[in-house]
DNA sequence: CTTCATACGTGCGCCGCCGCACATTGTGCT
DNA sequence: AGCACAATGTGCGGCGGCGCACGTATGAAG
């Protein structure tokens, strides 16, 4: 389906932020998809087709191991854009991007967006700067994985999504986020117990809610405040 | 000092590739700089003034916790450029980059960076399939420190550092090498130990020798694999 | 209302890594 | 040559996380 109100245009903030030539230019190569949960958007060194900018979904991109072993890289909502291969030229990535929460994204062909891209406008300088704070994203990732203990990558990674939904509540088994963290499912288990305990979230069979988003803030590690800080400070338009 | 040779250019991978027309544009802005160990090309927040692009030193890619404990991101040599933040367009990033290995580098100004950047020309192109292949190596370590053990990822680090060296031999302490991986000395001791023992190094008072490259390869984790493929097949024009 | 698969809880032994303390061995400097 | 210091070796207790096994609960399907 074509995209019908410019609504759909306005909750990615990519988008939102293009001046109106741009967008008007972008529009008509966009079509309003709707993602479920677990589907692949793209897999590991396959060709990318696609660029999507989610609106209510959350794409996580993750990478999984020869033996079955997987850990998230990075988290994507509607302030950024997947498949960022394709416009930085290298059109695979080794890498796979899975639908972590269901929901909409606009979705842009390869070749209009090369066409695009080129022209070196505002939309250019949009992906970019996205680009370079997905960079800030994965490497923080990177410290966390090395210093921090499971507990405090469990409530980075709740705030991560935290910002990229519109609601408190997300659905989500610990066996699910054990994956993403690339841990054991009982570490979810202990350390969503003590978060829990805490009174910081409520969980039940796939549901989780956040209680109180200050005390997470409080007690996550200063992974979380960096990639936030760098999110803010590079797309201020784009991520009010 | 100017850049007197174009020897000098063929020594970065990157420049190297430039057609002649851009290489011609080029070249007045680039200078020659001879970096020591232990220098830093840049701090984290701070704004970044120049490009690097290394010819025989190496630089890492460094984060640094509130608390002293620190971790590498990534590593650079003679196949790519340091401080992407500048065309990216954040202009500052939150890691800081430190040289690894002492070396010459060619040095440009953020200006005239910026003006050719803007062509959309081969320069461009480079420059952003060069930070693709550097956000699959930071990707990679994301992973790598998630899964793997520290003798693991020692020998992708000895690897990775290898691949830009031009000696079978590195001036690295043990210290130096915990602090890049950011586990302890001691881990790094018992490690390295392992790996002399079964031939594939050689190590004293700060001198790393790779005896047995194919050995190292043989048992290192597939990470490195990942990321040696994803550059050469990003970079086959500039790392031979 | 029962059934049943799915999600979560818990205990146990094990291993890798940490933090600390201290011994030992080169290396450069005078 | 001798000294001081930097680099490495080693041992020990502790902890976080792993793999495994099995128990418990809850929501949906019939």
């Amino acid at each position: 389906m074509p995209v019908q109100h410019n609504n759909d245009l306005i909750e990615n903030h990519l988008l939102a932020a293009l001046p109106g030539e741009e967008y008007e230019r972008i529009l008509p190569h966009l079509e309003h998809v709707t993602l479920s949960l677990g589907q692949s958007l793209y897999e590991s060194g396959k060709q990318l087709k696609h660029l999507y900018f989610p609106t209510t979904c959350i794409i996580s991109l993750l990478y999984t191991m020869e033996n079955g072993a997987s850990a998230e890289i990075g988290v994507v909502g509607n302030e950024g854009v997947v498949g960022i291969a394709l416009f930085m030229g290298g059109d695979t990535a080794p890498n796979r991007a899975i639908v972590q929460s269901a929901g909409d994204a606009l979705k842009m062909k390869a070749a209009p967006l090369r066409g695009e891209f080129v022209r070196a406008g505002e939309f250019q300088l949009s992906l970019l700067r996205y680009t370079q704070a997905l960079i800030t994203q994965i490497s923080q990732t990177a410290v966390c994985n090395r210093l921090h203990t499971i507990e405090q990558q469990l409530s980075r990674w709740l705030l991560l999504s935290h910002d990229r939904l519109q609601a408190d509540e997300l659905k989500m088994t610990q066996e699910m986020i054990a994956n993403m963290l690339g841990v054991r499912r009982e570490g979810v288990t202990y350390a969503a117990g003590r978060l829990q305990a805490e009174g910081l979230i409520k969980y039940a069979r796939g549901h989780i809610t956040i209680l109180d988003r200050k005390g997470l803030e409080a007690t996550v590690c200063e992974c979380y405040r960096v990639v936030k800080d760098e999110y803010d400070r590079l797309l201020s338009q784009a991520m009010p």
